[in-house]
DNA sequence: AGCCTTTGACCAGCG
DNA sequence: TCGCTGGTCAAAGGC
């Protein structure tokens, strides 16, 4: 089980970070295969918050470290997107990482151990000693600054509900958040779109992975069953919308779907969605509203029934509107 | 002094 | 109209 940090634009998915623990390294990476295509994510590039979701490894998740060869450091030379690799080199990737570890002084429990993702040198990751989930930190570090203006009980979860508002002056934006007792983030609503970038660069060189995902493809020939994960998000930047979007994501091995533990949910701009991943690794959003929203796959088991899942895809990170138009709700 | 949480009160929507 | 619920306010306190 981890965590992903991943930003969204126009036109790209952006793994910022994962955060793993509990897990080993070899399962990490095999994750990691989904896109390993590592840069350091160009400020400019990011569009929005950094989002926290968290996963869980499939139990039959291979744990095979054949898919090493997808480790950061090999990818750096990946040409995608823009071209704009920057070159994202481990050391980059490493001290940030224990940055953030570091930032965690008490730690409450051994549960927040995590293994590095491996770069260039396999062993090394050893020493990154336990970890807090990045949950942990104060309001889940996503790069804008909040302020917390309300906790409430809600009452379909057993955890609290945290309300935030970005500081930025004239920003509208906020965010809920729930939390498990360990700080572990368990669902985000975003609701607004920021007007503003994302204030201080200091602590930003996060790891930056862009997700392409190639539909069928094959990224990891070689390794029977791996996670497959697509994303078909996108949404236009319109500012002021007032849906909620939801993201889950899902994942088969071998057929059988997982979804992930948490979902996170953005109430914000016009979502487009459309199942387009490009194979490409870029996800682009056509103009036209459609839902769709997911379903790759298939779609129709969701008649209706529980309206919480028919959003989910299989095998992809799927968007959905929760109270979008009627129209989109259903095709 | 200037942020920030915490917290109960308050409010609006809804059945 | 009452009461529940989720969201917000704002006073109080902390750092
Ligand atoms: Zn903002």
């Amino acid at each position: 089980m981890g965590q992903i940090y991943f930003t969204y634009s126009s036109h790209k998915l952006i793994i910022v970070d994962i955060i793993l623990f509990n897990i080993k390294k070899n399962a990490v990476l095999d994750f990691i295969w989904f896109h390993p295509i590592a840069i350091f994510a160009q400020e400019a590039d990011i569009e929005s918050e950094k989002t926290l979701m968290d996963f869980e490894f499939p139990a039959d998740f291979p744990k095979e470290a054949s898919v090493l060869k997808y480790d950061i450091a090999s990818s750096t030379d990946i040409n995608i997107l823009d071209g704009k690799i920057a070159n994202g080199n481990c050391d980059n990737m490493e001290i940030c990482l224990s940055d953030i570890a570091n930032n965690q002084s008490s730690v409450p429990e051994e549960s927040a151990k995590r293994d590095d993702i491996e770069t260039q040198h396999p062993l090394e990751g050893e020493q990154k000693g336990s970890y807090v989930p990045l949950g942990m930190l104060r309001t889940s570090e996503d790069g804008y600054n909040w302020r917390k203006y309300g906790q409430k009980q809600v009452k379909g979860s057993e955890y609290p509900r945290s309300y935030y508002k970005c500081t930025h002056p004239n920003c509208q934006v906020k965010k809920k958040v729930e939390r498990s007792l360990d700080g572990q983030i368990t669902e985000i609503i975003y609701k607004g779109a920021h007007n503003h970038a994302k204030p201080d660069p200091n602590r930003r060189a996060m790891l930056g992975s862009v997700l392409t995902l190639d539909d069928t493809s094959e990224v990891g020939e070689g390794c029977g069953n791996r996670a497959k994960v697509e994303a078909g998000l996108t949404w236009r930047n319109t500012q002021y919308g007032v849906k909620d979007i939801k993201l889950i994501s899902a994942w088969s091995v071998d057929g059988l779907e997982r979804t992930s533990s948490a979902s996170v949910v953005t109430e914000l701009s016009d979502p487009l969605l459309n199942p387009q991943g490009k194979a490409v690794g870029v996800f682009e959003s056509v103009g036209t509203p459609e839902l769709s929203s997911t379903l790759a796959s298939h779609d129709d088991d969701d008649a209706g029934g529980d309206d919480d899942d028919d959003h989910i895809t299989q095998g992809s990170i799927s968007v959905c509107i929760e109270d979008a138009e009627p129209e989109l709700k259903r095709r």
